[in-house]
Formats: C-alpha cells, structure tokens, sequence
DNA sequence: CCCCAGTCCTGCGGGC
DNA sequence: TGCCCGCAGGACTGGG
C-alpha cells in the first residue's frame, strides 16, 4: 500500500526523466475494467506529447510530472500502483506507459493490479482547486510539531484515525500511523483533545525518524509482495517494523507486551499494550 | 464538525 | 481438490 515512503522512492526511481521529453504516451490496453485516465486519451496525449519533464514530485501520496507546458500528470498508486522503468511483475496489469527521448530513461510504466489508482492530467487551475489546501494538508516531512497539535488539540477523533486524514497532514497511510504511534509510545486509541504538547512532540519527532527510516529502505513489501521500487525490487522496511502486521509476537522495544490488534475505522490497527498506554481515566470517587 | 457504511478492485488464504 | 467468502485499505461519497 504506497504512503509516503513508498511513493517517495518511486519519485526517486524515476527522477531521472527531468529534462526528457515525452514523445508518446497512452494507456496500454488491457484486458481488465481500465483505470481512471483523464482526461480521455487523445486530449490527453495532444497536451503531453511534445513537452518536457521540468520536474519529478511527490504530493502526499501521489506522484506529479510537473511539465513544462505548465500543465501536471499525477499519478496515484492507492493500493496496487506502481511506477516501473524496467520489467513489470505481469504484463496483465500495465496500464499506462511513457516514451521519453534525452535522457536516461527511455520509457517508464504504470502498473496496477486492482487497478484503484489513477493516472491524470491537469491544466495549472484545475491542480489548484483539485489539491487546495483545504483538500490536502501540509506533508509529513514538512510540517512541524506545533503545526500538527494546532491542527488536532481540539479534535475529539481518535489519534490514530485523524492522522490517516489527509487534509491535516499528506503521506501517512494505515501502516506508518502504526509505527509512528508505537514508536511515540501513544496508544492508538487517545483521543486528541486530550493530548499534551509533550505528545505531539513525540508523535511529530517519531513521525519523522519512522518515515525518513522507511525511505532509507525503500519502503515496506508486505507479504503480497505488491509493492516494487521502479526496478521491480521489494523494499526492506517490513523487517524493520515494530508493530505492523506483527498481532501476537513480542514487542521489540519491551521485548515483554504481545502485539495486539484492533480495529479502527474499518482498519486495522497494531500496538504494544505494555508501551502504549491507554487514555488515564479520572480517579472515580473520592480518594482518602 | 465528525462518524459510519458503502464503493471501487483483485488476489490470497481459511474453512468446509 | 475446489469453491465460496472475507479480508486487505486509499480516497471518496452520501446520509446521519
């Protein structure tokens, strides 16, 4: 599932088309229900074909072409995505391919097994209202821990649901909110209106070392084997984490708790009971 | 404001 | 052995 990490070393597995110019691209065709492309094809191929790759970035979770013609392609992995610039895992799944000439890569696709993400084009003040900042927050890598605590104190959500919202802050997925949490030693389940400005320091510094730890590994392959780097290679950070998928085994930090799992929104959810406490209740009655 | 359930989609693994 | 069903969850939508 591409968060943050994940798209990031994709951005990176293809940063090297900056200065290329696309001279064909298009869906590829494909067996299956098509991804969302837009616009359609030929409008879509008239405004790309001919322009220059100015930029490589990441939005969140979404991969942006900035072009020079001004106009933007971004990609978005959701579940299944992926970017590749050599074999594909099958070729069933390809749904969008680049041709470039000048530089060092020749063409690039869009791979996507279930096929929920998208590829599309956008003209400058489409971009803008599509990703205003009332529709995206600032990035995980960007905003500071005063930022995130002004943006949640006076929620009454859950921590870890109100970090998956992606108008408070882009990049962070269902399986890094884990981390992160567990790293902090916050229980998933405090409610934020109730957090002290020492726990959002904690959440924002472990924000940071789980994401930027993450990149260092290319991001997590999980036991689908879904997720590839742009040379179809599997990250690393899955053997590095600390609560994810782990319901049942020993905590590496109190090598005591056994992980547990809940569910949260419709998600789940992993943490240490013995290293993520939960919310103090208030003493009841009087105390003598 | 926030919550919840439903939607899209495919592959996998548990259960019988 | 094979089939059915639940589950995985990012982003979005509609109703409460």
């Amino acid at each position: 599932m591409p968060e943050l990490p994940e798209v990031e070393t994709m951005r990176r597995g293809i940063a090297g088309i900056v200065g290329s110019r696309v001279v064909d691209c298009g869906p590829v065709k494909c067996l299956r229900k098509p991804i969302l492309i837009s616009p359609a094809a030929a409008t879509f191929r008239k405004r790309a074909i001919g322009t220059t790759v100015a930029a490589v970035e990441r939005l969140g979770k979404r991969v942006v072409l900035r072009l020079d013609s001004a106009d933007s392609i971004v990609i978005e992995p959701r579940m299944t995505g992926l970017v590749l610039v050599t074999d594909p895992p099958s070729e069933e799944h390809l749904r969008f391919h680049f041709r470039l000439q000048g530089g060092s890569i020749p063409e690039f696709w869009y791979w996507d097994r279930r096929g929920l993400g998208s590829v599309r084009l956008f003209q400058p003040k489409e971009f803008a209202t599509t990703f205003g900042p009332e529709k995206l927050g600032p990035d995980a890598l960007v905003l500071s821990a005063k930022e995130l605590r002004e943006r949640l104190q006076s929620s009454r959500r859950e921590i870890k649901v109100a970090l998956l919202d992606q108008r408070v802050v882009t990049g962070i997925g269902n399986l890094y909110a884990s981390e992160i949490l567990h790293l902090a030693q916050i229980h998933p389940q405090r409610r934020c209106d109730q957090l002290q400005t020492r726990h959002w320091q904690a959440i924002h510094a472990a924000m940071l070392e789980v994401l930027e730890e993450a990149i260092r590994y290319e991001g997590s392959t999980l036991g689908d084997g879904t997720y590839r780097n742009a040379l179809n290679e599997a990250g690393g950070y899955q053997n590095h984490h600390r609560v994810y998928a782990r319901a049942g085994e020993v905590c590496r930090s109190c090598a005591r708790g056994a992980i547990e799992r809940i569910v949260q929104a419709q998600r789940s959810t992993f943490f240490c009971p013995r290293c993520q406490r939960p919310q103090r209740k208030p003493a009841l009655g009087r105390s003598r």
